[in-house]
DNA sequence: CCCCCCCC
């Protein structure tokens, strides 16, 4: 039986070397090789149209160089150029076509020949997407100019933009255009090489992404200018080999900005026609042999959204906000990730979301977790065909799989145990050490008299005393004020099947659990009685999931537990149901 | 030329 051969784009190398940009064309790969006359591996293709050959294309990314080593793209295989860049070398001279993304039509040894005019125009129809109907090639000029075209027209400046793929160290007369997908904060350095500040931002174009770095006087001369989403235009600059420990950039190269760098906010493009993130994920499970400190992707659904709670830096006494999210995936494992201040602050996820991570750290904590870091970026329910697979796959079994998790939290206890009550009245209690696990009780009895005055002043918030003179004094602030503020201590008594504990819910807790401000729980008490009472007593004889992160201490003989975050959500009515059966067949044992 | 990224 005579084998169809795929259609090739005839002419397409004509137009492709004319600047003029042909979406998509049809090529077949002739003879390949690999170049050596640089420390970075790249290699030189010869492809045909069919028509004529250029051996001009160079393969740089390391993506495609790996394909290739699998022998993806042997001799004779048709392929799809996906995504390219025709530039000038000016260091040869002529033009070189940089291929960024392409995938196989056809492999060679299937096709075993290379395809003269004839052959290679035979109707190919069963790839109906690359075939008119007369026959003739898809693959035409695309409407809009290439860059390179709109940089020689002049609307761009006057030298050609050329994919950020093609930057090397051994090319310096690059100009790019990229969209910014993050920006570090500024940061001052010192050491014995000087001191300065520095911030770095990555960007991406359709071939690849890198990150820039800019020091002391381009950190001042740049900073406000890069904002994320923004695309611009960048020339020159230092072009260093990436340290991978730092970033997960499909770049083996970053920029450096110097007194030579031109960098231009370009308003000629909509910044939709700019690429969006890609990812390069990595599995939960996976993480567990992934080095410590390094930067990865992740594609996970959001299990469990913490409140964002507020802590001290021992190092540095800085105060900082912190939330902890709880991530699966496919794999069944779970990890903890964990966002600071500003953008922990600001996480608007939602519990069985999905949401892609670019450049968390790998931390340990006993177990592997994961950080944000100021170059961490993540999407929402991201636009990805990944998305609605994991969301699939978690609606019809993942969320009612057991997980592993990766992120054991202190004294090895699962964050995600269940306990009884009376198991809290039974646990030892140790100094300062916090615990971790979820209870679900209900609320029997509210404490009556749960406002404080607290000094208002600079964020004090200390107990206040009542001089009896219209005066409240603070004796951290050795100030007398008229003025307080009212604050929230609130103690509940939780029951479940087992056991009767005490709680302890500070000021946001309480406010939440009982959904009134401490303010107006204030006015109510000192102009509505009974109203008040009702106010306070609002959770009462109501069933909560809790979830705690907090000391349990001993007191009268009872375990009390004092701050804790507590979820509003349902819980997990299956999850608990399993743990708790586990619970019990552990004490019948 | 930075490279810290925090807490239990």
């Amino acid at each position: 039986m005579a084998v169809t051969y795929p259609q090739l784009s005839h002419g397409a190398l004509q137009q492709i070397l004319a600047d003029q940009k042909v979406n998509r064309p049809i090529l077949q790969i002739i003879v390949y090789k690999q170049m050596s006359q640089s420390d970075q591996l790249k290699y030189r293709f010869q492809m045909s149209d069919g028509v004529e050959t250029c051996s001009n294309f160079v393969i740089i990314l390391p993506e495609l160089i790996q394909r290739i080593s699998k022998g993806e793209f042997e001799k004779f295989t048709v392929v799809e150029l996906k995504a390219y860049t025709c530039t000038v070398n000016p260091g040869i001279g002529r033009e070189i076509i940089v291929v960024s993304d392409m995938s196989v039509v056809m492999s060679g040894a299937k096709i075993g020949k290379r395809l003269d005019k004839q052959e290679s125009n035979g109707g190919f129809l069963s790839n109906a997407g690359n075939t008119s109907l007369n026959g003739k090639p898809r693959a035409e000029p695309s409407k809009t100019a290439s860059p390179m075209a709109a940089a020689k027209s002049g609307v761009s400046g006057p030298q050609s933009v050329c994919p950020i793929s093609a930057i090397t160290p051994y090319f310096n007369a690059w100009k790019i255009r990229a969209r910014v997908t993050s920006k570090a904060n500024k940061r001052n350095w010192s050491n014995a090489r000087g001191e300065g500040c520095v911030f770095s931002f990555d960007c991406m174009d359709e071939s690849t992404e890198i990150r820039v770095n800019a020091f002391t006087k381009e950190c001042d001369k740049y900073y406000d200018l890069i904002e994320v989403n923004k695309v611009y235009y960048i020339t020159k600059g230092t072009v260093k080999t990436a340290n991978k420990k730092f970033s997960n950039l499909a770049n083996d190269y970053e920029i450096t900005l110097n007194s030579d760098s031109v960098v231009e906010l370009c308003a000629d493009i909509e910044v939709s026609e700019m690429p969006k993130i890609r990812y390069r994920f990595v599995q939960i499970k996976d993480l567990e042999s992934v080095a410590l400190q390094s930067v990865v992707d992740v594609l996970a659904v959001v299990k469990n959204v913490d409140e964002c709670m507020s802590i001290t830096s021992k190092k540095t006494q800085k105060e900082l906000k912190k939330r902890d999210i709880a991530l699966v995936d496919k794999t069944s494992y779970e990890v903890r990730f964990t966002l600071w201040n500003e953008v922990a602050e600001q996480f608007d996820g939602q519990t069985n979301q999905i949401i892609a991570i670019k450049n968390a750290v790998v931390g340990e904590f006993n177990g592997r977790t994961l950080s944000g870091v100021s170059s961490t970026t993540y999407q929402l329910d991201p636009d990805i065909p990944e998305t609605n697979i994991l969301k699939e796959w978690f609606e019809r079994e993942g969320q009612t799989l057991s997980t592993n998790t990766l992120s054991k939290s202190y004294e090895g206890v699962r964050d995600n145990e269940w306990k009884f009550l009376s198991q809290i009245n039974e646990q030892t209690v140790n100094g300062d050490n916090r615990s971790y696990f979820n209870i679900r009780a209900r609320v029997v009895q509210t404490g009556r008299n749960p406002i404080y005055k607290a000094c208002g002043q600079n964020g004090c918030l200390k107990k206040v005393t009542d001089n009896n003179n219209g005066f409240y004094h603070c004796a951290k602030c050795q100030t007398d004020s008229t003025q307080f503020e009212p604050r929230l201590i609130l103690s509940m008594a939780l029951s479940d099947c087992t056991s009767e504990v005490w709680i302890t819910l500070f000021q946001e807790q309480a406010e939440k659990i009982l959904g009134i401000s401490a303010k107006e729980l204030h006015e109510l008490q000192e102009s509505n009685p009974p109203e008040f009472v009702k106010a306070l007593t609002a959770s009462e004889f109501k069933e909560y999931s809790f979830r705690i992160g907090s000391k349990v201490e001993q007191y009268m003989d009872e375990s009390r537990i004092k701050s804790v975050a507590f979820n509003y959500t349902p819980i997990d009515a299956i999850k608990h149901a399993k743990q708790l059966i586990k619970n019990i067949a552990e004490w019948t044992d």
